[in-house]
RNA sequence: GGGAGCAUAGCUCAGCCGGUUAGAGCACUUGCCUUACAAGCAAGGGGUCACAGGUUCGAGUCCUGUUGUUCCCACCA
C-alpha cells in the first residue's frame, strides 16, 4: 500500500485513535501472567481546559504505558478528573451571578444539581481533550473523585481516621479566605511578598505618662489585641511586665506580659497580641491565658470592633489609622515588604482567624511516610525532591480539611443538640451515638478536594473493596506530577496510601518542571500567554505537539514553549513519512526478516540500530524521556535517512535483483524496528505507517517492543564501513570548498591499505561522493600530477579537478592539517608516556588514545605524501 | 532565616556512570529543485562550559567558595 504524497496529521489522528479504541488496545487486563504496570492519572479538574502543562504530563504517562505495554506488561493508565472543590463551585457561583442569583438563594440542595448539571456538560471536556494527544487511557475505568466508589472510600478513610483519633475538630487559628467564604489549608495559601507599611503605635501604660510602643503591618487587628507582648530579659520593658496598657480606640484594659517569643532587636521590641488574627499570638496567648477575641467575621469585615463594625478590614484599617493619627498616637509609619498569604484559588488575602475546624492530625501519620522515603521503598526522580518532600514532611502541621462549601464531601458528623457530641459514622445515622436523641444535625461543611485525591491510587481500583485490580496493580509503578503539587498531592497520597493499604501508592514519582511561555514566564489567564494545545495539535499535529514537549527537556526542570520546535518535530514527522514512502515505493518484497547475505552498510545500519535500541530503552526506564526522544531523531534522520536510505539506492537501482531485494528486506527491517521504537512518542504517525507495511500484524501499539540482539551487533564491521563515511564526507568537504557543481563527477582514485572494504564500496561512493568511476589501489599511483587530493587517516583519494585549485592554497591548507595533527599526536603521546594515565585509567579508555594516536599518525603520513606530491 | 535549581554557540536548551576534537533545534553563511522529503540535501562559521580554588592520570561533569538569577519552604509582629 503506498503513502499519500503529504502527511496529514488532521486527517490521520482522529482515525487512528478510532482504531485503537475500536480494537479495545487501551484496555488493562489484571492479567496474573504477566507483569504489572500501572499508573493513575494526575486527575485534572473538572473545569479544566486542557493547557499545555497538562499536555506534557499525559504525553509522559502515555510515552511510559505505551513502551511498557508493547514490552508485554499488563499495563493500564487510569483516567479520571477531580470534582475540584473550591474551584468548581467559584466557576458555576459565577455562572449564577449572571442571572442574578447566588447560591443562598437556591439553596444547597438546588445548587447542587446545577453544579453536576454543569459538571455533566462540561467535565468531559478535558477528557475528550486528553484523546486528542493520543493519550492511551483505558477509558472504561475512567473515575471521578465524587464518583460513589470515590465517595465510599472517602467516607471509610474519614471514619475510620476518626476512630483512630487521627481526625478530630478543634477551633485553631487557619487561613480564611474572604472571598471563597472557607478555611483553607496551610499548602493551599500561596505567600507573597508585598510592599506595605509598618505602623508604630502608642499604647498608654495604666495609671503613668509612660507608654509602649508597638509595630504592626496590619493595625486592624488591634481591635482584638488582648496583650502586649515584651521579650522576658529585654531591660528596657522589665518593670512595666505584670502592668496594663489601654488600648487605644477601644480603650480596654490589656496586660503587659513576658514571652520568649519577642525578638528584642525587631521594631521596637514590644509586639502587640492579637490571639485570634495571628498564629503566633494564637499560641502566645493560649500560654498567657489571654482573652480570644474575633473582630473579622466570615467577609472579613470588622465585628466587637466598636465604631469600626462593619467595616471591610481595608476600610477599618484606613480609618484607624486616620484616627491614631488625629489622637496623635501614630508615632511613625515605615515603608515595609511583608509576604502576604493569598487564596491559591482567587488570589485574595487571607485572613488568619480563629474557627472550629476539622483537622488530621499529621504526626503520626507523616512518621511512616518519612521512612518509606528514606529506605527507598518509594523513590523520587529526580531525586532531589526526595529532600523537597522530606523537609516538608518533617515539618508538617495538622492539616485542616473542612471546607465551608457545598460542593464536595460532605463531612459525616452529626451534631446532637441534646448532649452536644458528636455522631461519626459509615452510614447515615438517625439518632446521636452517644445520647439517643433524635435530634441531629450534619455538618453542613465538606472535605478539601485533596482530601479525596490522596485516597485516588487506591480508590480507582475499588477499595475499600479487595478487588483483584487492587490485589494485582496496587502499589502503581509510577505517578508523574508536576513539582508544584507535592505536598498538596503526592505526600497526602504517600501516608494515605501507607494508612490505609499498608504499602506506598507508587514506587516511583517521577516529578517535572512546568511549562513556560517563550519568554520563561509561567502561562496563566490574567497574563494570557497561554498557549491551546488544541491549537497546536490543529496546526501541527498531536506527535509534533509531544515529541516538542518532550525533546530536550531534562527531568524535574522547567521548559520554555517554542513554537517554532513544533515546527521543526511537525518537520521530523514529515521525514519519517517520507522516509517510509521511499521504503514502501521501493517496495517489491514483503519479507521484512534480514537476508543471510549482509553489505557493511547493512551491518553498520543494524549495529546503530541495535545500539539506538538498547540505550533508548535504558533512558526510557531510567526516566530520562529528553534524551531518549533526541537519540531516536538522530538515529532516524542521520543514519537512517541521510546515510541508510542513500546508502542503498545503489542496489534498488541496480540489476543484481538479489541485491535489490535483499536492500528492501533490510530497509524494511530497521524501519519497522525503528517505527516501534518511537511509537511510544509519536503514536499517530507510526501506527499509520505501519499500517501501510506489509509485514505489519495487527496495531503497533500492541507490537512487540524492539530488543537489543546480538546477533545483530557487528562492530567490527561497522567501524570498518565508518572509514568509507569519512571517506565521502572528506571528498564533499573538499569539493564544497573549491565550489565544485554536483554535476561534475570526476573519476575516484583511492588509496588505502583496506583495499577490501573500500572496494565494496565503490558503488556507493560512485554515488554519494558524487564519482564517474572510483578506482581502489593499495599503493599510490605512480603519477599524481593534475590530481587533487583528500586525505583521510584510512586513505587517500585523488580527483583531477587540479585546474579548480590554487596550488599555493592547496599546500597552506595541508600545512594547516599536519600542524593540527601534529598537535593531536603530541597531545596523545603525551598521555600515553604518562605512566599514571596508563596504569589508573581503564583500558578501554587508554585503548582509545591508543587507537587515536595510530589514525593521527596514519592521516599525517598520508597528509605528508600528498604534500610531497602537490 | 532555611533549602533547592539554574548559569554551556546569537536565542532556547541537551550533555545520562568524570574519559576521543563539547552537541541539538532555531538563526546565520555558501552551494544544490541529486525522481522519499525545499517541511529537503550537502558543506561551513560560531563556545575561556559564570568566576576562583580544590580532588583526579583526566573536570562542562565531583568538592569548596564567590557572583548573578529563579523557585520552594518558614509564625519576625
Amino acid at each position: 500500500m503506498e503513502l499519500e504524497k503529504v502527511y496529514d496529521p488532521r486527517a490521520a489522528e482522529p482515525e487512528i485513535y478510532k482504531y485503537w479504541l475500536d480494537g479495545g488496545y487501551f484496555k488493562g487486563v489484571a492479567d496474573t501472567q504477566k507483569r504489572p504496570f500501572s499508573i493513575v492519572i494526575p486527575p485534572p479538574n473538572v473545569t479544566g481546559q486542557l493547557h499545555l502543562g497538562h499536555a506534557f504530563d499525559n504525553t509522559v504517562q502515555d510515552i511510559l504505558t505505551r513502551m511498557k505495554r508493547m514490552q508485554g506488561y499488563a499495563a493500564v493508565w487510569v483516567p479520571g478528573t477531580d470534582h475540584a472543590g473550591i474551584a468548581t463551585q467559584i466557576k458555576v457561583e459565577e455562572e449564577l451571578r449572571k442571572e442574578g442569583l447566588t447560591r443562598y438563594d437556591l439553596g444547597r440542595e438546588k445548587f447542587l444539581e446545577r453544579v453536576w448539571e454543569w459538571k455533566e456538560k462540561y467535565g468531559g471536556r478535558i477528557i475528550e481533550q486528553l484523546k486528542l494527544l493520543g493519550s492511551s487511557c483505558d477509558w472504561d475505568r475512567e473515575r471521578f473523585t465524587m464518583d460513589e466508589g470515590c465517595s465510599r472510600a472517602v467516607r471509610e478513610v474519614f471514619v475510620a481516621l476518626y476512630e483512630k483519633g487521627l481526625i478530630y475538630k478543634g477551633s485553631r487559628i487557619i487561613n480564611w479566605c474572604p472571598h471563597c467564604v472557607t478555611a483553607l489549608s496551610d499548602t493551599e495559601v500561596e505567600h507573597e511578598e508585598q510592599a506595605g507599611h509598618f505602623w508604630h503605635i502608642k499604647y498608654q501604660i495604666k495609671d503613668s505618662d509612660e507608654f509602649l510602643i508597638v509595630a504592626t503591618t496590619r493595625p486592624e487587628t488591634m481591635l482584638g489585641d488582648t496583650g502586649v507582648a515584651v521579650h522576658p530579659d529585654d531591660e528596657r520593658y522589665a518593670h512595666l511586665v505584670g502592668k496594663t496598657v489601654i488600648l487605644p480606640l477601644m480603650n480596654r484594659e490589656i496586660p503587659i506580659i513576658a514571652d520568649e517569643y519577642v525578638d528584642r532587636d525587631f521594631g521596637t521590641g514590644c509586639v502587640k497580641m492579637t490571639p485570634c488574627h495571628d498564629p503566633n499570638d494564637f499560641e502566645v496567648g493560649q500560654r498567657h491565658g489571654l482573652e480570644q477575641i474575633l473582630v473579622l467575621d466570615n467577609d472579613a469585615k470588622v465585628i466587637n470592633g466598636g465604631k469600626y463594625n462593619g467595616l471591610d478590614r481595608y476600610d477599618a484599617r484606613r480609618e484607624i489609622v486616620a484616627d491614631l493619627e488625629s489622637l496623635g498616637l501614630l508615632v511613625k509609619v515605615e515603608e515595609h515588604a511583608h509576604n502576604v498569604g493569598k487564596c491559591y484559588r482567587c488570589g485574595t488575602t487571607v485572613e488568619p482567624i480563629t474557627s472550629p475546624q476539622w483537622f488530621v492530625k499529621m504526626e503520626p501519620l507523616a512518621a511512616p511516610a518519612i521512612e518509606v522515603v528514606k529506605d527507598g521503598r518509594m523513590k523520587f526522580v529526580p531525586e532531589r525532591f526526595a529532600k523537597t518532600y522530606l523537609n516538608w514532611m518533617d515539618n508538617v502541621r495538622d492539616w485542616c480539611i473542612s471546607r465551608q462549601l457545598w460542593w464536595g464531601h460532605q463531612i459525616p458528623a452529626w451534631y446532637c443538640a441534646d448532649c452536644g457530641e458528636i455522631t461519626v459514622s459509615r452510614t447515615d445515622p438517625t439518632e446521636c451515638a452517644h445520647c439517643g436523641s433524635a435530634k441531629i444535625e450534619r455538618d453542613p461543611d465538606v472535605l478539601d478536594t485533596w482530601f479525596s485525591s490522596a485516597l485516588w491510587p487506591f480508590s480507582v481500583f475499588g477499595w475499600p473493596d479487595k478487588t483483584p485490580e487492587l490485589d494485582f496493580w496496587y502499589p502503581t509503578t509510577v505517578v508523574t506530577p508536576g513539582y508544584e503539587i507535592i505536598f498538596f498531592w503526592v505526600a497526602r497520597m504517600i501516608f494515605s496510601g501507607l494508612e490505609h493499604m499498608d504499602d506506598v501508592p507508587f514506587r516511583t514519582a517521577y516529578i517535572h518542571g512546568i511549562v513556560r511561555d517563550d519568554q520563561g514566564r509561567k502561562m496563566s489567564k490574567s497574563l494570557g500567554n497561554g498557549i491551546d494545545p488544541q491549537v497546536i495539535i490543529d496546526k501541527y499535529g498531536a506527535d509534533a505537539l509531544r515529541m516538542n514537549m518532550i525533546s530536550g527537556v531534562s527531568p524535574g526542570n522547567d521548559m520554555r514553549f517554542y513554537i517554532e520546535r513544533c515546527e521543526s518535530m511537525r518537520n521530523f514527522a514529515n521525514k519519517i513519512w517520507n522516509a517510509s514512502r521511499f521504503v514502501l515505493m521501493n517496495l517489491t518484497v514483503t519479507d521484512a526478516t534480514l537476508p543471510d547475505a549482509l553489505e557493511l552498510e547493512d551491518k553498520w545500519i543494524l549495529t546503530r540500530l541495535n545500539a539506538a535500541i538498547r540505550e533508548v530503552t535504558d533512558n526510557l526506564e531510567r526516566y530520562e524521556l529528553g534524551v531518549a526522544a533526541t537519540k531516536l531523531y538522530d538515529f532516524l534522520w542521520d543514519d537512517f535517512c541521510d546515510w541508510y536510505i542513500e546508502l542503498t539506492k545503489p542496489r534498488l537501482n541496480g540489476d543484481d535483483a538479489t541485491a535489490n531485494a535483499n536492500a528492501q528486506r533490510v530497509l524494511l527491517y530497521v524501519l519497522s524496528e525503528t517505527l516501534k521504537l518511537l511509537h511510544p512518542f509519536m503514536p499517530f504517525i507510526t501506527e499509520k505507517i505501519w499500517q501501510s507495511l506489509p509485514n505489519a500484524d495487527g496495531a503497533i501499539m500492541v507490537s512487540r517492543y524492539p530488543e537489543y540482539d546480538a546477533k545483530l551487533d557487528f562492530a567490527a564491521d561497522a567501524d570498518a564501513f565508518t572509514l568509507v563515511i569519512d571517506a565521502i564526507r572528506a571528498v564533499r568537504a573538499r569539493r564544497a570548498e573549491m565550489n565544485v557543481p554536483p554535476s561534475k563527477r570526476p573519476i575516484l582514485t583511492v588509496v588505502t591499505a583496506k583495499t577490501d572494504v573500500f572496494t565494496d564500496s565503490r558503488d556507493l561512493l560512485r554515488k554519494l561522493a558524487y564519482a564517474e568511476d572510483v578506482t581502489v589501489l593499495s599503493a599510490a599511483p605512480s603519477s599524481v600530477d593534475g590530481l587533487v587530493a583528500v586525505v583521510t587517516d584510512a586513505a587517500t583519494l585523488y580527483m583531477p579537478l587540479a585546474q579548480l585549485v590554487d596550488l599555493d592554497a592547496e599546500r597552506a591548507r595541508i600545512g594547516r592539517d599536519i600542524e593540527k595533527t601534529k598537535k593531536e599526536i603530541a597531545s596523545t603521546e603525551g598521555k600515553l608516556a604518562n605512566t599514571e594515565f596508563t596504569a589508573k585509567a581503564p583500558d578501554r579508555v587508554v585503548q582509545v588514545e591508543r587507537d587515536k594516536l595510530v589514525k593521527a599518525q596514519a592521516l599525517l603520513a598520508n597528509l605528508e605524501q600528498s604534500l610531497r606530491n602537490l
